[in-house]
DNA sequence: CATCTTGGTCAGTCATGACTTACTGTAAGT
DNA sequence: ACTTACAGTAAGTCATGACTGACCAAGATG
């Protein structure tokens, strides 16, 4: 339900750079839109799609959100690629030896 | 040049599909088409799109063209998606010490 | 050589989604 | 209570790219 998401979450420049703003802390919507060559709205709906992702999380203070990045949600990715990996080196050896018919 | 296409490239759907019939070993175009709901010529541009990706690897046999899985690629999305963890992370432990009030 | 198989390319269509402006809601300050 | 600051939602526009059918190139086979 999330590791195929987060990577389609992932997929998008105004999203990665998102994340990439977010990895030296979190940040509320203000201040990220600020950083960004997009409107704040643009932000937001960003936000929920990497949030429906598992990627951030967000918490509430008065009338600010923070948001930030969720480890719980990058470590789901990074299990599915250590699997896809497995796979295609098992599969390379296999290529590497002789022909599976 | 890769590690950012390639988290684009694994983003569609359809992709995604050809990735996984890879994992269990090399086949030529026809085979995964006909295990696809698409047309041979879509699969076509997903793999020209996923090698480009530095995803997956070709090797021609005749009029054959055999695609796999690069380990190679998979593993630098691998190592980015391990740094951005250890971000995420340290933010998170940052974001533990900070708050409790 | 003729032809069949295999697969990449082209041109065009259509749907998805990224973006903006305008609006609404909520918490804090005066 | 009024106002200001912050942020999510709605409606609409527009560009990107996923897909198909038709075409073309190249190697195998008779």
């Amino acid at each position: 339900m999330t590791d195929q998401d987060a990577i389609a979450a992932l997929a998008d420049p105004s999203r990665r750079a998102i994340v990439e703003a977010l990895r030296k802390g979190a940040q509320p919507v203000g201040q990220l839109a600020g950083g960004l060559p997009i409107s704040r709205p643009a932000v937001s709906q960003h936000l929920k799609v990497l949030s429906d992702a598992g990627l951030l999380t967000c918490t509430t203070q008065g009338t600010r959100r923070l948001y930030a990045l969720s480890p719980d949600g990058i470590a789901a990715l990074r299990r599915y690629l250590d699997a896809l990996w497995d796979d295609a080196f098992a599969a390379f050896s296999d290529a590497a030896k002789g022909e599976p018919e």
